[in-house]
RNA sequence: GGAGAGGUGGCCGAGUCGGCCGAAGGCGCUCGCCUGCUAAGCGGGUAUGGGCCUUAAAAGCCCAUCGAGGGUUCGAAUCCCUCCCUCUCCGCCA
């Protein structure tokens, strides 16, 4: 969330920053309505309290000195009935205002471009070249299917849409892509972390999935549980209520997870095959970083992202999203995008997003600075590294042969014991 | 699931029948002195958030915080209730 002081001091900037966003912007009067009322409240409260208390003091006074304070004590005691009358509204006033705040999205980076749409995000560069291929290419679920991996019918009689069984290659394949990444983020100097799947609504409102995006979430009825969305909620709220090191910064996280998301209100949207499904695998990077460095970081986990593709030989291309087309705890989000022959198009792979301070308030996860006095909020940020599910759709469509055949890249075939091609038996 | 113990400042740890307890003592850290260096010693400082004051900051004053949230009371770390977490034993289980 932003910092309350830093809106209470700049109306008018964060006013101008959220519009960046083209969404209907928050009424930042609302805010200031309510925070003058807090205000007035703490200081009549505050003064009561300040009263009673001396008061009180003296009550103690007296009876020690075997005195009579009944007549004190009659006086706070009414003092006490309009201080909790007090203490009521205002806690009123602060739910509402920092309710406000917590629904307030995070304030585009200066160098996040200007734009409404993903039609505006631009291409940052592009990466190898579309495989040519002399047939006309199947989609992955085609092969997929077709090569006896995948199977869709089955899940949705167990489970529903947007639900996958694999069976033989295809359950190997995941399993090779999982480890592959996860060797790539170890080479990278990210610590493997293998988190809950299940956290709490501390959590999800420490990332910023709550209190505004439920409906996206898998609740687990009855109980303040959530299904993971991603690793980055259980992975960056590690370090909730901390105060880390200067020393130990940055912090790099990768964790394999299986990631549950409704999907509600993306119906018709990707219906087939494995590109939008209720659970999939992701191999997630998280970083904690100094404030001065975060941008930097963020180039940086975007190229360890990008390192998996490349030695995978998938063609890709990186995109910064707009304004308009920002998550909303982002200040800067690069998209990566991949290549796919059989849908023509290139499709994201991975996000790789700096939220400055804005998790870190929220999860109030916070640094010392050598010989600092004051401990500050640090900056965090996370990438898909990468989504695993749509990384096999790749391998697929990338490397599928005229004869419906699909030729591995050369860094998988270790994981895969050798394997090279995946044929019909 | 059953029985019990416990959650106090960066850490350890005291807190008596509720009243100068925001919290003794120790460790750690830090500043100063001292000392060939180091160590030891001596003295001081050492939580966080908020309000007031201030051009701003600091200082100062005030409020809140002893797992979280309620309650009793003039007054709660201390009493009561609810919840959370940790530990031990038993049960169950991969």
């Amino acid at each position: 969330m932003l910092d309350l002081k830093f809106v209470q001091k700049n109306l008018d900037a964060v006013s101008q920053g959220l519009k960046r966003r083209c969404k209907t912007e928050p009424d930042v009067a609302e805010f200031a309505r309510l925070d003058e009322a807090r205000i007035a409240l703490i200081r009549e409260a505050e003064g009561l309290k300040a009263e009673r208390n001396q008061g009180s003091a003296e009550v103690a006074k007296l009876k020690r000195a075997g005195q009579d304070a009944s007549g004190l004590m009659a006086a706070l005691s009414q003092m006490g009935e309009r201080i909790k009358e007090l203490d009521a509204e205002l806690a009123v006033i602060e739910t509402s205002e920092s309710d406000w705040l917590l629904k307030v999205p995070n304030i585009p980076h200066e160098s996040t471009p200007e734009g409404c749409s993903e039609e505006e995000n631009p291409v940052i560069r592009t990466w190898g070249k579309k495989p040519s291929l002399n047939f006309a290419p199947k989609e992955h679920w085609e092969l997929g299917q077709a090569l006896g991996g995948l199977d869709f019918e089955r899940a949705g009689k167990i489970t529903g849409s947007r639900f996958c069984v694999s069976f033989g290659w295809a359950a190997k394949l995941e399993r090779a892509l999982a480890a592959f990444m996860l060797d790539c983020a170890a080479e990278n100097g990210y610590t493997e972390v293998l988190p809950p799947f299940i956290v709490n609504r501390q959590a999800m409102t420490g990332t910023g999935q709550l209190p505004k995006f439920a409906e996206d979430l898998f609740k687990i009825e009855g109980q303040e549980y959530y299904l993971i969305p991603t690793a980055e909620v259980p992975v960056t709220n590690l370090h909730a209520a901390e105060v880390l090191d200067e020393d130990e910064l940055p912090v790099a996280y990768c964790a394999l997870t299986p990631c549950f998301r409704s999907e509600a209100g993306s119906y018709g949207k990707d219906t087939k095959g494995l590109i939008r499904q209720h659970q999939f695998h992701k191999v997630e990077l998280v970083r904690f970083a100094r404030p001065e460095t975060s941008m930097a970081d963020l180039e940086l986990l975007t190229g360890h992202a990008e390192m998996v593709l490349q030695r995978l030989g998938l063609h890709y291309r990186v995109i910064a999203l707009c304004g308009g087309d920002l998550g909303f705890s982002s200040a800067k989000t690069y998209d990566i995008e991949v290549w796919l022959p059989g849908q023509g198009k290139y499709r994201e792979i991975s996000s790789c997003s700096n939220f400055l301070d804005f998790q870190a308030r929220r999860a109030n996860i916070r640094f010392k600075a050598r010989g600092a006095k004051k401990s500050e909020y640090l900056h965090t940020l996370n990438g898909s590294g990468l989504a695993v599910g749509r990384t096999l759709v790749a391998v697929l469509e990338n490397g599928q042969q005229a004869d419906g055949s699909v030729v591995l890249p050369e860094a998988l075939r270790p994981y895969m014991k050798g394997l090279a091609k995946i044929e019909m038996k």
